[in-house]
DNA sequence: AGCACGCCGACT
DNA sequence: GTCGGCGTGCTC
């Protein structure tokens, strides 16, 4: 009798958003015994309501029974994502081996994670019939009134409030009135456009392998399988995009592009309004809570064709999904540092796969994993090799600066190159990947170094705030006058930073105009923009800066790159540091003879025999991808073997070495010895921001037994009493090892 | 993650 | 005497 009554009743199993592997039993609420997989709930959780996410229907519950709560309220009457994106993030769940809720609850925007109430869509202003048959003379006392009426007959679709935001700066009061005046309306969701109507601009005529590029992804359209797009700066990638977004937004479906860097979507967004007609919708972490709730709401109803956003945007989901893009997709920003570490590159294939849609991936600097992927044809690749238009290759040289006469890092032939270029009135794009004055301060004396209290590392000289500052914790202090060891000694700073490279060209250059562009530089909002835009106005004639030149900014004018140290790349204790620098430097070097002018790139070394340098310049980034990939296989490093990192540290060095000692020992024991442990070990930076980190690594051939082991091996640990005095992560596929 | 319970130090 | 420090344990 007993056990007809539990079969009776049904039970709802929720993930919560909490770092706990388990699911948590519900009963159903009064009001709805059923609800939809994948629904919100409001649930009582310990003593405070929370938002859940249902997961699954059962029959019985190993909870005992008594003890079960009910449901508060069922959320959403229709789940917000589909059925093929709840199994990705179930799939992400156990991938990465992070707790389920927390996985769902990445999907959502912030305000639907916790807002109880659906948020409404945001308002769309369309014409009335009598706003189409106005004559817009007729407002001609009310001058922006009518600007406003104009714009709307002139575009034949509704705006969002986001949109006009875009049009006009003081939109609301002309809007308003229009309004009461009948000739405006508003609505909650623009209607779909006709196919006829999406395109603004014409498609430019194509070289042959970009439209092979593009034929081929066309004829995959309505099926899963990823394409590598491996095109040199300035071979017209963006254009082979967008003509396959026509493609796709003609057959009415939406398009999701993923970018790496929130820098990088002013660019194609201006790109994109050009060409399409469609609504686009923009998300990435510097929008408010409610702009990026918006764009999530619009794709997911359908009232926008194409969402352009960086990491954070890749489970948004699609009304009606028909490709996915990920543009730059070596970069390693795809990677998501903390808390669910997940590789927003693998899971977009991953999530093509679910969506039955084509998923393409663009670099001119490929990951060694998408190469080698493409190599076993589990992606197709795509070769853009030519340069489209007039653009002409630059000419990449080494410059050996052994016992070279040198000026701050400055060789004399450099400086040379430097004044020969800016006399022709062209840009100088120098570059030098370490932002401060100099990276180490040292006593003459007796030989102090300024090392920070926190961290294992140098304390960096920033001139210009006349501090020492920690690049890792952040921490700063004044710049001492003395030796604060002997007192007596002299302080001289050694090394090289983008201050002190911008003083002495200064000096040097006193004549012209030098933009420094580094994290310290554009650290106040559109302090970046303004910069690149002088640039693009001509008004700057050196260019100096870090990483962020690299980020696919164009820069017309510009004929000579420099790197001025890429030394300091060559030798490092992570695998993946030979393939970073590769990238780095022809991304950098591409910046250079975009037009039709020839670049040259010009790159400072005391290795100038150094193979990855050689062959980078004899034989381009494919070559060298290609040996390094040998390389890896001989050294059976990933992508031909499988890594997983723990981590764990601690404000006491003990702590995070006894909880991986022991988290080692239950691994052994569930070890079949096919997937090696090495460690623990303390961290490449053992002490940071004042704790001590140490790692054990997990690697195997097979991804199978790692995944195996790890599936047995997570449970255990999260039950570990000595976890909760520490900070632990697993970090599978870890591409920083620090 | 949050939140409560609980057991030890310096305060009106 | 008690306010509050954060260690420990629990959440269907």
């Amino acid at each position: 009798m007993a056990k007809l009554n539990s079969e009776a009743k049904l039970i709802f199993r929720v993930a919560i958003a909490v770092p706990i592997f388990r699911l948590f039993d519900y009963l159903p609420p009064q009001t709805n015994p059923i609800a939809a997989i994948g629904a919100r709930l409001e649930v009582q959780f310990g003593r405070q309501k929370t938002i859940g996410f249902l997961v699954e229907i059962v029959k019985h519950s190993e909870f005992p029974n008594d003890k079960l709560k009910q449901v508060l309220r069922v959320l959403d009457e229709q789940p917000l994502l589909s059925a093929p994106d709840l199994q990705l993030l179930h799939w992400a769940s156990r991938y990465y081996h992070h707790p389920l809720g927390e996985v769902i609850s990445s999907a959502f925007p912030v305000i639907l994670r916790r807002n109880q109430s659906m948020v409404p869509t945001e308002k769309y202003y369309g014409l009335t019939e009598l706003g189409a048959a106005t004559d817009s003379l007729q407002l001609k006392r009310t001058p922006k009134q009518k600007a406003v009426l104009e714009m709307f007959q002139a575009n034949h679709h509704p705006f969002s409030s986001s949109a006009l935001c875009r049009e006009y700066k003081n939109w609301r009061a002309p809007v308003q009135q229009l309004l009461a005046k009948a000739l405006l309306t508003t609505q909650s969701a623009s209607p779909s456009q006709p196919i006829d109507a999406l395109i603004k601009q014409d498609a430019l005529q194509c070289n042959p392998p970009q439209q092979a590029a593009i034929n081929a992804v066309c004829e995959g359209l309505g099926q899963f399988s990823v394409f590598l797009l491996e095109g040199v700066t300035g071979s017209g990638k963006t254009e082979v995009y967008m003509q396959i977004i026509q493609a796709v937004l003609a057959r009415g479906l939406q398009v999701l592009v993923l970018v790496p860097e929130i820098t990088l979507t002013p660019q194609l967004e201006a790109r994109f309004r050009q060409r399409f007609a469609v609504n686009i919708a923009i998300s990435h972490s510097k929008l408010t809570d409610k702009q990026r709730c918006n764009a999530w709401l619009q794709i997911q109803q359908g009232s926008s064709a194409i969402l352009l956003g960086t990491r954070s945007a890749l489970f948004t989901p699609l009304k009606n999904p028909g490709l996915i893009i990920l543009d730059e997709e070596h970069d390693a920003s795809f990677k998501q540092q903390e808390g669910f570490r997940f590789s927003a590159r693998d899971v977009a294939v991953v999530r093509g796969k679910f969506l039955a849609i084509p998923v393409l991936l663009g670099s001119a600097t490929p990951s060694l994993e998408s190469l080698h992927n493409a190599n076993t044809k589990r992606y197709q690749w795509l070769p853009l090799p030519e340069r489209a238009g007039q653009a002409i290759a630059p000419v990449l040289q080494l410059l050996d600066i052994r016992n070279k006469p040198m000026q701050e890092g400055l060789s004399n032939v450099l400086i040379e190159e430097i004044k020969k270029t800016v006399a022709k009135n062209e840009q100088v794009l120098l570059f030098l990947n370490r932002r401060g004055f100099a990276p180490t301060l040292i006593c003459h004396a007796c030989g102090w170094v300024a090392r920070c209290l926190h961290c294992d590392a140098n304390l960096v000289i920033h001139s210009h705030s006349k501090q020492l500052r920690c690049h890792h914790c952040g921490k700063e202090q004044p710049l001492p006058d003395h030796c604060p060891a002997c007192k007596t000694g002299e302080l001289t700073a050694l090394g090289l930073g983008t201050e002190r490279v911008e003083k002495v060209l200064m000096q040097l250059f006193g004549d012209k105009t030098i933009a420094r562009l580094d994290r310290d530089s554009t650290q106040r909002k559109g302090s970046l923009e303004s910069y690149l835009e002088q640039i693009n106005q001509g008004s700057v004639d050196i260019i100096l800066g870090t990483q962020m030149l690299a980020k696919g900014h164009h820069f017309p004018q510009v004929t000579l790159v420099a790197l001025l140290d890429v030394d300091s790349g060559l030798f490092s204790i992570d695998f993946h540091a030979t393939e970073k620098l590769a990238q780095l430097i022809v991304q950098v070097s591409g910046r250079a003879g975009r037009a039709e002018k020839q670049g040259k790139v010009i790159m400072q070394t005391r290795r100038p025999d150094h193979p990855l340098l050689t062959t980078l310049i004899n034989e381009g980034y494919h070559c060298f991808a290609k040996t390094a990939l040998a390389e890896r296989q001989l050294a059976a490093l990933p992508p031909f073997s499988y890594q997983a990192l723990l981590q764990a540290q601690a404000a006491d060095d003990a702590i995070p070495q006894n909880f991986l000692q022991t988290v080692l020992e239950l691994a052994q024991h569930i070890n079949s010895s096919e997937t090696q442990i090495l460690g623990p070990v303390p961290a490449p930076m053992a002490r940071r921001a004042g704790l001590y980190r140490y790692q054990l690594l997990f690697q195997s051939s097979q991804r199978r037994s790692l995944h195996h082991l790890l599936d047995e091996l997570m449970p255990k640990i999260e039950q570990l009493k000595q976890g909760k005095k520490l900070r632990w992560s697993l970090d599978v596929d870890p591409v920083d090892l620090y």
